[in-house]
DNA sequence: CGGGTTATGTTGGATATCGCACATACGCCT
DNA sequence: AGGCGTATGTGCGATATCCAACATAACCCG
């Protein structure tokens, strides 16, 4: 097992200020998590709250009849178990790991007094909140209108947006599963976007070659998402690289304040 | 122009503390809400918040290509304007009245003071969002799985379920801008369930005769919101009854204190 | 009561996705 | 290295929705 990510490597932990975050540091418990797992179930009772670093969860909602769609993905620029401080603490959807890696998570409860003290960590919780109902609504509108490569577009582009290299080990029929279609749709855009050299495939892996051939089909959702996310939460990943300069600069000014303690202002 | 319904007629205003409510009472405005009216549109400032009465209003996204598709339903059981106090205080959707009628509305500033003091009205909006966030996942599902005509029933349901009467005022035109469909798919859906006798419409009416006939067609998604709402927002209704009765008992009090205030425990 | 606007009805053909059945071949595992 | 499980490729017909163009008729309004 790789050695765990920073919990910055989160944004939305990598935000918080020092103060906070060092409140929870000691209850952050880094999980390995596996492609496949099943955080909730469908009307589960919320044990922990997820902050993905490198690994990808992913809200599905299964029908009755088995088909199933993916209604919003998550990565490390979120978390995942907003329902435990909306109210009802459970979901009426299912949470799987979509690409696996690693994550911190913590337990509900924790979760729910940080959120009630109504600091930043509820403020961004609850932006964080807004940008995902965008994304949820951007599907919605996405499923009805939009060709199959289009989404095949959107969806690799979201979810390359969160991973670090160009490369997902994804079998199409995972992904159609995802989009919600059949698994001879995937097969069928796939190879367009092959036959085009955008992507390029072999059993479980899917490789982007050429992401700006997937920018130059997508539909408009993608963007609007992108956007709402800049716009809700622009400079959390600016933040987080404060943060880690204000850890470096605190070791730093420790060492300095006992050689120089007359307050040249820097 | 209709005498005003009572703010009680809304459910959440009458989930409120009798305190809290007061506070807000003053700053309640009615409002006539028409068939068609733009109260946000995608992208710009909220300046109110909308509780609707009689009227049902409508959260819809309208995509580049000029079609168009319902994200979700707010009636006398919501409110208009969540993503004021989720942080971004704009939102990606238009909202258009779908029903004529009545509300009140809130400055957003007023709303955003009442939020923050993280008392019931903060954990009601909370709990609204879950559950509307539900109906825009199950909405993203039911567009990527269900026939026109389930989809049609579920709408029709929960419009019904919002409305005093069994009438629709809508043209086809209108819902299948909703559902994100094409005028003719409606015509002939309606005139499916027109011909098995469970609805009957006329220019721009449509008139639900047997809501079981709905209710036997309709897919999975109407229970699971209809649900959701219920288990999120239980007691809402219960309380506003509660609220009403203690309007009541409160004049009954003031009465009844002058005469006897020895206190016979009723 | 008549004319014009507009909602609804209908048709025919194009397209996309579905559902199923089966062929192929990749790559993991022993 | 060989074999098997499984991911992928392909070919149908069936179906649902789309697109465009037009016919009909209801209602509003003067």
């Amino acid at each position: 097992m790789p050695a765990p990510q920073s919990p910055n490597h989160n944004h939305l932990l990598a935000a918080l200020p020092t103060a906070d975050f060092e409140r929870l540091a000691a209850h952050l418990e880094p999980v390995e998590l596996l492609l496949g797992d099943v955080l909730y179930e469908s009307g589960g009772l919320l044990q922990h709250v997820y902050f993905p670093t490198t690994a990808i969860l992913s809200l599905h909602y299964v029908m009755e009849n088995g088909s199933s769609c993916e209604i919003a993905g998550v990565g490390n620029e979120g978390v995942l178990g907003i329902s435990l401080f909306m109210g009802g603490n459970t979901t009426t959807s299912r949470a799987v790991v979509q690409t696996g890696g690693q994550g911190y998570r913590l337990k509900s409860q924790l979760m729910l007094q940080e959120f009630n003290r109504a600091g930043l960590m509820q403020q961004l919780m609850l932006r964080y909140t807004q940008a995902l109902i965008t994304q949820m609504s951007q599907t919605a509108a996405c499923n009805r209108h939009h060709s199959l490569v289009q989404q095949l577009c959107r969806w690799l582009l979201l979810t390359l947006d969160r991973m670090p290299t160009n490369e997902l080990i994804m079998t199409q029929e995972l992904v159609a599963s995802m989009l919600g279609v059949r698994r001879e749709g995937v097969t069928e855009a796939a190879g367009k976007l092959q036959q085009t050299g955008v992507i390029r495939y072999r059993r479980g892996h899917i490789t982007v070659i050429e992401r700006s051939g997937l920018e130059s089909q997508v539909c408009e959702c993608y963007a609007v998402v992108k956007n709402e996310f800049a716009r809700l939460l622009p400079d959390v990943r600016h933040r987080r690289d404060n943060f880690l300069q204000t850890q470096i600069n605190a070791q730093r000014e420790a060492v300095v304040r006992t050689i120089d303690r007359s307050g040249g202002r820097k």
